[in-house]
DNA sequence: GTCAAGCAGATTGTCTGTCATTCTTTCATT
DNA sequence: AATGAAAGAATGACAGACAATCTGCTTGAC
């Protein structure tokens, strides 16, 4: 088979682009849940007109990442306790999958790339920098659910990731969380490695009540 | 306490009548998987405004109901196997813990509500009407989607099943897959009433496999 | 002084119209 | 018949406008 060069690079659209810089300042706490976000102040933020950010909004919307209230705008969503619990359940199902699965399937060439990850995390551990801890924990989850075999399993993953992206970050920062979680996905790494279906589900399974629990910290103390 | 009135009822958007419409539109398979939308199309067809469309044609591809490729417009995606089976899995994973949960936790009006809709589906399943199966079908998952005490469960599940709609309506005609699946939904069932979480988890993965084999016979037999 | 009514500003929902850019298809050429 | 170019169609994006709705503030009454 000759390869494939139909690769055609997706042109970005304003849209797109809205979209993705929005969703980054929500990531990255530029707004304070609850806050009311107007239309005009965006367009001139933004420099785009109010048809394509209002575009850009359902898009959002849709996501979850805003609230969209008929008549009164977008905003930021705050969210309860019993959310985030509920989307943590539903991450501990799919990346206990996720693990399990990944560890009858994955190729060397993606382990190493899971190493390479984990290597990246216990760098940012030992440094202050939160946004690296976060991004880099994230990365290799994403390793984990690139190679789960499910790419729903991996999409659904990370929209729910991104809605409680803020909570992660300040969990994170917590005085110790990066150290025990370091422990926690090296347990998975291992697991993975050996092929080990069981363990990498169990630990799985353990990373994630653990970063539920620090999360509640986070929530109680932060607030 | 007095009873809470304050429950505004949210005006309903052109933007939000639209999603629903082209929703339902692509449920019922009005729009064969492939079709290109033609916005100016649409707009004559729905009596709205191009931008309005717009904003519905966003929401609807976050929603992945839709394919949205830059210059080339809204297209009723075409799903593979590979993509069907995926999210099939997805569906088992979430359906199986929902039904475990929902054991253990529904009110015993709501089981009632779970017996009625059962019926209801009995009714439907010996009668010709194909809709009115998927409907009832549907409906009996929503009530154990709506008490297994994790809205975001509820709501990924909810998302999962729009995007197949499609092919469950075909496998929900097949021969005999109705009454199949009314035994398997009455093992359900049973299983909840009886408290049986184990039992419960058991014959929801059961049904989804069922499910997901008829769906495989349709769509070999169907293109 | 407190509370309610009403008014003005702000914000969103929606439409019309316009223009550049990017496909898509047709047609002429070789 | 394959290539290439040009015409047509469809989308991406913007500006401007107006009605409906919400919000907050001022005014007025008790």
């Amino acid at each position: 088979m000759p390869p494939d060069l139909n690769l055609r690079v997706l042109p970005r659209t304003v849209q797109q682009e809205t979209v993705e810089k929005l969703r980054l300042a929500i990531f990255s706490g530029v707004f304070e849940p609850g806050t009311r976000l107007i239309e005009s102040q965006l367009c001139v933020q933004l420099g785009i007109s109010r048809p394509s950010l209002r575009e850009a909004l359902r898009s959002l919307a849709a996501e979850r990442l805003i609230d969209l209230v008929p008549n009164r705008g977008p905003s930021v969503p705050t969210l309860t306790w019993e959310e985030v619990t509920a989307i943590y359940e539903v991450r501990e199902l799919l990346e206990v999958e996720a693990a399990g699965r990944c560890s009858q399937r994955i190729a060397e060439e993606q382990l190493r790339a899971l190493e390479t990850a984990l290597h990246a995390f216990e760098k940012a551990a030992s440094s202050k920098d939160s946004l690296a801890r976060v991004t880099t924990a994230a990365d290799f989850y994403s390793v984990i659910l690139a190679n789960c075999g499910n790419p729903i399993l991996e999409e659904i993953h990370r929209g729910l990731v991104a809605r409680i992206s803020l909570f992660r970050s300040r969990s994170m920062s917590l005085e110790g969380r990066a150290v025990s979680s370091l422990a926690e996905m090296k347990e998975i790494y291992d697991a993975i490695a050996a092929g080990d279906e069981k363990a990498a589900r169990k630990a799985a399974g353990k990373h994630i009540l653990e970063a539920m629990a620090a999360t509640k910290r986070s929530m109680d103390s932060g607030s």
